[in-house]
RNA sequence: GCGUCUGUAGCUCAGCCGGAUAGAGCAUCGGAUUUCUAAUCCGAGGGUCGCAGGUUCGAAUCCUGCCAGACGCGCCA
C-alpha cells in the first residue's frame, strides 16, 4: 500500500487527475520479477481519460521518468516501474515503524454487532462450530484494528424443545453431579442420547418431553432451576474452550434471552400489518420478495427459531445502533436470513444493507449419528500432542518444560485456527485429521516459524532495530531484500480488504506469502555478521516484516512465537 | 420441481469488479545444513481452468444453456 500510494499520488499528480483508487487497483505486480517492480495497467485509466493505453503508458514515462527514484518504462500497454531497494525500503519501514495503526474511520465512530460462534449447549462443540468461532473472531478483532466499536455476541442455543429430553432423562436418572461440574455440555449431550434411544421405543418419554419442555416455557420453578444449572456449567466449560481459542465474547446472550420478547416482536409485525394466519400458524407472506412465508407461530401458538431471531435483530437495533450486523452462521440457513431481512425490511426497517449473512461452507464426513463427530476439545488436544512430539524431534534446540507446554500448545493452536482461515468462507471443508493438524507448507505453523527465526536472529545480534530517516537501509541492494520490502507494503490494503469481503482468508494468503518472502531471504541473506551497517540495515528491514507478521497472526487468533 | 453455492494440476486450494506466458501447498522425483532453527529453501515433472455457445481488440474471470456435487425450500434450530 505504501508504495502503491505513493505511485499513484505521483501519476495523479502527473495526469493532473484524482483517480487514486483506480489507479491503485490497476498497480499490479509484473508478470516477470526483472521487468520491475510495480506495473501499471493503463487500459482502465486511458479508458476514462479518452486515450489509447499504449499512449497513455508512452506519456506517462515520459513524466514520471523526471523523477530520481525510480525508472519506467513503457511496455505496450504496461508501465513497468523499477525502484531503488533502499527507496522502497525507506517507505515501507517507515510507516511500520512509525504509524503502526490504520487512520480511524471519520466520526462517528461506525459500529458493528457480530454474531459467532452460537453454539447449542445441548450438543457437542464440534469441529463445525470451530469455523463460525475462528472467522467471527477474526472478524472481530479485524475490525476493532480498523478502528470500528466491536460487539462481540454469542447467541447460545440455550432453548428449544430439546431441554424436554434432557429434563426427562435427567428426571430418570437423577443428577450426576461430578459430570456435570467437570464438562457440562458432554453430560447434557450424553443425557440426552441416551434419553433419545430410549424414546424410541418408548412413546412415553418423547411425552414427557414435551410436558417438560412445556414446563420449561410456562416457567415452572423446577424446570428453571435444573435447565439453568445445565446452562450454568456448559458455559463454564465453553469458556474454558475459548479461553484455549484466545476469544471473548461482549454477551452470551443466547435464545433464552429473547423468550420473552417474542410477543414485543409479532405485535410489531402485527401492527404493520403484515402477519396472517395460515392453517393455524402465524404467517408473514414473502411473495414480493420472491421467498416463502416466514414462520412466527406454530399452531399450538408456541414461537419458532425465526420469532427469537426477529426479535433478537430488533433488540440489537435498539441496543447498539450498528451500522453492521454480521451474523457468521453456515451457508444452510442462507434462505432463514433472507427471509428475516425481508420481513423486516417490509416493515419499513432499514436493515437490507446492515444484516449480513457471513456464511462460509460446512464441515463434511462428520455425524452425530455415525459417531464420526469430532470434539473440539479432543482435536485441540491432539493438535498440541503433535506439536510437543515435532519439538522432541527437533535436535538442534532444546526447550525447558514449560517452553514446551506453552509453545506445543501455540502451535498445535495456530495450525486448527489458521486451517480454518486459510481457505475462502464459503468451500466446503471435508475434515481430515492430518490436513487439519499439517505443521509443514501452506499452515499456521509455517508463520509461526518465520516469525520465531525473526525473533532468533535478532537475538543473535545482540542489538535492538530501529528504523531513522536517512538511515542505512540504502546499504540493501538485493533482490530478495526488495521483495520483502514490497510484500510488507501490501499490508494496510489487504486488512482492508478482508474487512470489505468479511473473509479472513484474504489475510491467511497473504501472511503465508510474507512468511514464503521472508524465508527466501533467509536462505539467502546472512544477518548476523554482516559488517555493521549492513547488520543495522537488515535487521531494520526484518523487524519490519517481524512487526507486519505478527499483527497479522494477532488479528487472526494465532499466538506468533519467539522460539519454537 | 424451484432456489443458493461450488467445479482450476493426482489431492487441497489461490487467481474471478476482463488484460503480459494460469500460480501455491501437499504428494512424487532430484538437490541444499563447518554461517542467523531443515516445522526451511532450491529444482523437475504435472493443466481440454466441468461442457457448449455468446459478448469483447482480449475471457479462468462477464452473459446464456447444459452437466456434476453440496445445501436449502411452512409447524427443528
Amino acid at each position: 500500500m505504501y508504495v502503491k500510494q505513493y505511485l499513484s499520488k505521483l501519476i495523479n499528480q502527473s495526469l493532473n487527475i484524482h483517480e487514486s483508487e483506480m489507479v491503485i487497483n490497476n498497480l499490479v505486480p509484473p508478470a516477470q520479477p526483472e521487468w520491475g517492480d510495480v506495473a501499471f495497467k493503463t487500459f482502465q485509466l486511458a479508458s476514462k481519460l479518452n486515450l489509447k493505453p499504449v499512449e497513455l503508458a508512452l506519456s506517462l514515462e515520459q513524466k514520471l521518468n523526471q523523477n530520481q527514484e525510480f525508472k519506467a518504462k513503457a511496455t505496450g500497454p504496461y508501465l513497468n516501474i523499477t525502484f531503488s531497494t533502499g527507496f522502497i525500503c525507506n517507505l515501507v519501514l517507515d510507516h511500520v515503524f512509525n504509524r503502526p495503526s490504520p487512520p480511524p474511520p471519520p466520526e462517528p465512530q461506525p459500529t458493528v454487532v457480530i454474531d459467532f460462534s452460537s453454539p447449542n449447549i445441548a450438543k457437542p462443540f464440534g469441529v463445525g462450530h470451530l469455523r463460525s468461532t475462528v472467522i467471527g473472531a477474526a472478524l472481530y478483532r479485524i475490525f476493532k484494528y480498523l478502528g470500528y466499536k466491536v460487539i462481540g455476541i454469542n447467541h447460545l442455543g440455550d432453548w428449544g424443545t430439546n431441554f424436554g429430553m434432557i429434563l426427562t432423562g435427567y428426571e430418570q436418572e437423577g443428577e450426576n453431579t461430578t459430570q456435570l461440574e467437570q464438562d457440562g455440555i458432554k453430560y447434557s449431550y450424553q443425557l440426552y442420547v441416551r434419553t433419545h434411544h430410549k424414546a424410541e421405543q418408548d412413546q412415553e418419554i418423547n411425552n414427557r418431553a414435551r410436558e417438560w419442555f412445556n414446563k420449561l416455557e410456562q416457567g415452572d420453578p423446577k424446570a428453571i432451576e435444573i435447565w439453568k444449572r445445565f446452562r450454568e456449567f456448559s458455559i463454564k466449560k465453553f469458556k474454558q474452550t475459548y479461553q484455549r481459542l484466545g476469544i471473548e465474547f461482549d454477551h452470551y446472550t443466547g435464545e433464552s434471552f429473547y423468550q420473552h420478547k417474542t410477543d414485543e416482536a409479532i405485535d410489531f409485525l402485527q401492527k404493520k400489518d403484515l402477519t396472517e394466519v395460515d392453517q393455524g400458524m402465524l404467517i408473514v407472506r414473502l411473495d414480493q420478495y420472491d421467498l416463502p412465508p416466514l414462520l412466527l407461530k406454530k399452531s399450538d401458538g408456541s414461537t419458532l427459531y425465526a420469532t427469537r431471531e426477529i426479535a433478537a435483530v430488533l433488540y440489537r437495533l435498539d441496543t447498539f445502533n450498528p451500522d453492521l450486523l454480521l451474523y457468521v452462521v453456515g451457508n444452510p440457513q442462507e434462505l432463514h436470513f433472507k427471509q428475516i431481512s425481508a420481513a423486516l425490511d417490509e416493515a419499513g426497517i432499514k436493515i437490507k444493507e446492515k444484516l449480513i449473512h457471513v456464511k462460509f461452507g460446512h464441515i463434511l464426513g462428520m455425524s452425530t449419528r455415525k459417531g464420526t463427530l469430532v470434539f473440539l476439545d479432543d482435536l485441540i488436544d491432539e493438535a498440541v500432542r503433535r506439536a510437543k512430539e515435532k519439538m522432541q524431534e527437533n535436535k538442534t534446540i532444546s526447550y525447558s518444560e514449560r517452553e514446551m507446554d506453552f509453545i506445543s500448545s501455540k502451535v498445535g493452536i495456530g495450525a486448527l485456527v489458521f486451517n480454518d482461515l486459510k481457505t475462502k468462507r464459503i468451500k466446503d471443508i471435508e475434515f481430515n485429521w492430518d490436513r487439519a493438524l499439517s505443521f509443514e507448507g501452506e499452515s499456521g505453523p509455517y508463520l509461526q516459524y518465520a516469525h520465531a527465526r525473526i525473533k532468533s536472529i535478532i537475538r543473535k545480534s545482540s542489538q535492538i532495530p530501529r528504523y531513522q530517516p536517512d538511515s542505512v537501509l540504502d546499504q540493501l541492494n538485493q533482490p530478495e531484500e526488495k521483495a520483502l520490502a514490497l510484500a510488507i507494503s501490501d499490508f494496510p490494503m489487504i486488512i482492508e480488504q478482508a474487512a470489505r469481503e468479511y473473509e479472513p482468508s484474504v489475510i491467511s494468503r497473504y501472511l503465508l506469502d510474507l512468511a514464503s518472502t521472508f524465508s527466501k531471504f533467509y536462505h539467502s541473506c546472512q544477518v548476523v555478521g554482516s559488517k555493521p551497517e549492513l547488520l543495522e540495515a537488515r535487521l531494520c528491514l526484518i523487524e519490519g516484516c517481524r512487526i507486519t507478521l505478527a499483527k497479522g497472526l494477532e488479528l487472526l487468533g494465532i499466538e506468533p512465537l519467539n522460539k519454537m
